[in-house]
DNA sequence: GCATTAATTGGTC
DNA sequence: GACCAATTAATGC
């Protein structure tokens, strides 16, 4: 059963997001806390939660702050960025319920090298560093699966930097359009996310007027339609076989 | 309905 | 293919 939180309980009309869920409860089967909670090593640590209540666009993550904890995303989806020189942005990641954020900092005592901005209203659980440092070191499953994800997660990246530096735009947008497609779902062939032209230019590496060119394109060519702004997939197949060549090389 | 913000399109370098 | 400008479409209040 639910169990209301001293913080964060004043009533409000979105009931979901007005409470906590203790671990125990929550139904995030591929988080990692949740994958290690039956260990009884566990159980002094889950109550060092707290819970960040994010409402659309906020953000939790400042770039340059010190690492003060991980996140764990219980409700939602965020993005996760870096802004370079002369103010580029550069999206990194998109990430959604069950999923770690700020994992990068934790080692270290220094500042967050990314941002993290909510996408939509969201639930985002916080450890403290030490509770988590204390955390790997007590429960050897834990550590196990966090490198795993380590690796899983250095894989994905160096892939990323393949695709940013041997993609053609067209390519990136394609990619990207298939990314989001793949990881947050369609009806119907329509986008689960919905993203600005700006935010699939930043995840491609690349600007928003081509986002907006390449889109057109692909409309005329039948691959993909538009509702207001939400992306349509009207040809899965043909967008695939665009990128084909270079996931032969490259696999995400 | 009006004001603001996002998308589109054309053009230059 | 990036950056800038003008126009149009969509959304917020």
């Amino acid at each position: 059963m639910n169990q209301i939180l001293k913080f964060h309980s004043e009533p409000t009309s979105n009931e979901g997001l007005s409470m906590n869920v203790l671990c125990q409860d929550c139904l995030n089967a591929n988080c990692l806390i949740k994958k290690n909670l039956d260990k009884t090593e566990m159980q002094p640590f889950l109550n060092k939660k707290n819970l960040i209540r994010c409402k659309r666009n906020q953000t939790f993550i400042v770039e340059g702050t010190p690492v003060y904890g991980l996140f764990f995303i219980q409700k939602g989806r965020v993005k996760v960025g870096k802004t370079g020189a002369y103010l580029k942005e550069q999206i990194l990641r998109f990430a959604q319920a069950g999923e770690v954020i700020g994992h990068r900092g934790f080692a270290t005592k220094e500042s967050f090298q990314i941002y993290a901005n909510a996408l939509e209203e969201s639930l985002i659980c916080h450890f403290p560093i030490e509770t988590i440092t204390e955390m790997l070191r007590t429960v050897p499953g834990m550590a196990f699966d966090f490198m795993l994800f380590f690796a899983e997660e250095l894989h994905n990246s160096e892939t990323k930097v393949s695709k940013l530096a041997q993609m053609s735009v067209r390519e990136k947008v394609i990619d990207s359009i298939l990314y989001i497609h793949r990881k947050f779902g369609h009806t119907d062939g329509k986008l689960n996310l919905q993203l600005s032209r700006k935010e699939i230019a930043h995840f491609a590496g690349t600007n928003d007027e081509q986002v907006t060119r390449i889109i057109s394109q692909l409309k005329e060519e039948n691959i993909l339609s538009t509702e207001k702004r939400k992306l349509v997939v009207l040809d899965l197949n043909e967008l695939k076989s665009e990128i084909r060549e270079h996931l032969f090389y490259l696999d995400t």
